[in-house]
DNA sequence: ATTTCAACATAAGCATAGCTTATCAAAACT
DNA sequence: AGTTTTGATAAGCTATGCTTATGTTGAAAT
């Protein structure tokens, strides 16, 4: 009952009305004349009044004279959206936010949103630098698109996907007797004063795990941290991703028995599909990280 | 190249949205389930990111979330401007405007007009009284949508449909000799003082001329000429029409030697078809014509 | 006047868009 | 496990939207 109109006949009626003629119209749209009277008339039929004058040629009504401009108005919102969509559906425009533990967001990620800005510079980006729990738990709550990060827990919103595996290892100060080592077993520290901090998780359930567990210290700020294993107060444990790359009082020395990594990965929504600017991200950052290892 | 998004697959996911499933969208949509499934994916297809997830059904994509808003928006615009088009094609709502002769305005238009806003109470009405030149003026230059007017002058530009022939007669004093006479014929005014006004361009070229060529009182406005006569100061001619209908002071004897008449009818533009709403206007006008003279 | 031309309308035919019914496959309830 | 409910797929029909070819008409040219 209600009307529905098509949008390509409204194109037709504005092509004859800027040409002046159906047969200039037909030329400029690619079409025979002949399609254009038949949609134009069609488009008339269900107005229920004639556009084009009948004797004068390419002349509007009074009533088309009315319509025009409306006609124009929702091809041009008509325009405008597909656009849009087309924009934002290529990846061209919109925003992806993400979460990553501290040590991914600046040590990788610098160089991922150049990359990514380079390709995409209209994309809005939001960057969270979290715990391993809270980018999981971030992820799950849809408060961000993407997550990297290890995995905290098992969770059947979550879905996984394997990045690169990060060695964790002992950091202990550079004079310190055991820094000059190739690698460590991690009966070689029970002695020493162990600093827990935010990764030690890591360590649970291992076969290292008793340097965590008869412990005393935990700092979590890694500034703090670092400056209390610069002053040569004892010894901790990082994921080598984690451990700063410049620094030159510490030493970080990989731990060989047990050998422990943490996995790290992309955190998804398992049943949510990506929005297409956090697809591009994804995609260039697995590009980016394949890249690097070949 | 610029994607061509149809309106209805738009309808299709609104519904599919709001009923949850497609099965439940297509009852209401009065479709088969197989039609909801492939407009949208053709949908999808042309935006080139899916709408839906294929996992949970019935439920949208963060690109999906995107879109909805728009989509509606966009349906909305439509649906609006449809039911605009319609409605003015219908004559349901617009603008008339009109100009006529005094007498027209005042003695025929009130009761067109009662009854034109009875059918059409949604359509403005603008209407101007003007002399028969310049009815004919305001409509050749498209001032207004219709006139009625007896007949100016010869002008290709306009069209003349007749709708009534309006007796011309003399106009006396009720106390004046001639005053209860059937009719008259021209020589018996001879010797009158003879009071031309507006309407007496129609004696001219008839054998009624004379009596105003050899003239020299001229009165334009039509209160002013009541007075005069009722003061028993001279006589005129009108058009019956023109002459005020419950004057106790004065008569109306019509001519018979000549028989003249004014033609009077509605004015519009040859070339030009009315607006909706005046096409609404003009089958009053016409149908209360015929109504009063069977 | 007659011809000619340029415009739009009409007709016939074809490809495809958009629908239907029937059937399948997978997930969710019972 | 069996049943129901969901969306996807297949085959087939019809209407839409286009094409080319041919009328028709009104205005300009001869």
């Amino acid at each position: 009952m209600t009307l529905e109109l098509k949008i390509q006949p409204l194109r037709y009626v504005l092509a004859v009305v800027e040409e002046g003629s159906f047969h200039g119209a037909a030329k400029q749209l690619h079409r025979s004349q002949p399609a254009l009277s038949m949609a134009i008339r069609d488009l008339e039929e269900r107005l229920g009044q004639p556009l084009f004058e009948k004797s004068q040629k390419g002349q509007l009504t009074p009533y088309g004279e009315y319509c025009l401009p409306r006609f124009r108005e929702l091809i041009k919102q008509h325009d405008r959206l597909a656009a849009d969509l087309q924009h934002v559906a290529l990846g061209q425009q919109g925003r992806v936010t993400l979460a990553t533990v501290p040590s991914v967001a600046s040590r990788l990620m610098p160089e991922f949103l150049a990359a990514f800005i380079a390709e995409y510079p209209h994309i809005n980006i939001n960057l969270h630098d979290e715990n391993a729990k809270f980018v999981c738990r971030m992820v799950a709550n849809g408060e961000v698109d993407l997550g990297i990060s290890s995995v905290w827990a098992q969770d059947e919103r979550l879905s996984y996907t394997h990045l690169f595996e990060d060695n964790i290892g002992v950091v202990l100060h550079r004079d310190h007797p055991l820094a000059n080592r190739k690698s460590l077993q991690w009966q070689e520290l029970k002695e020493e004063r162990f600093i827990a901090n935010g990764t030690s998780r890591l360590l649970e359930k291992t076969a290292a795990a008793s340097l965590v567990d008869n412990n005393d210290f935990y700092i979590s700020n890694m500034i703090s941290l670092i400056a209390m294993l610069e002053a040569g107060s004892g010894i901790t444990t990082l994921p080598r991703l984690a451990f700063p790359v410049d620094n030159r009082k510490l030493c970080f020395v990989p731990l060989s028995e047990p050998k422990l990594v943490r996995q790290i990965g992309i955190i998804k929504l398992a049943n949510r599909s990506l929005s297409p600017s956090a697809q591009a991200l994804e995609e260039v950052i697995l590009k980016r990280l394949t890249a690097v290892r070949s």
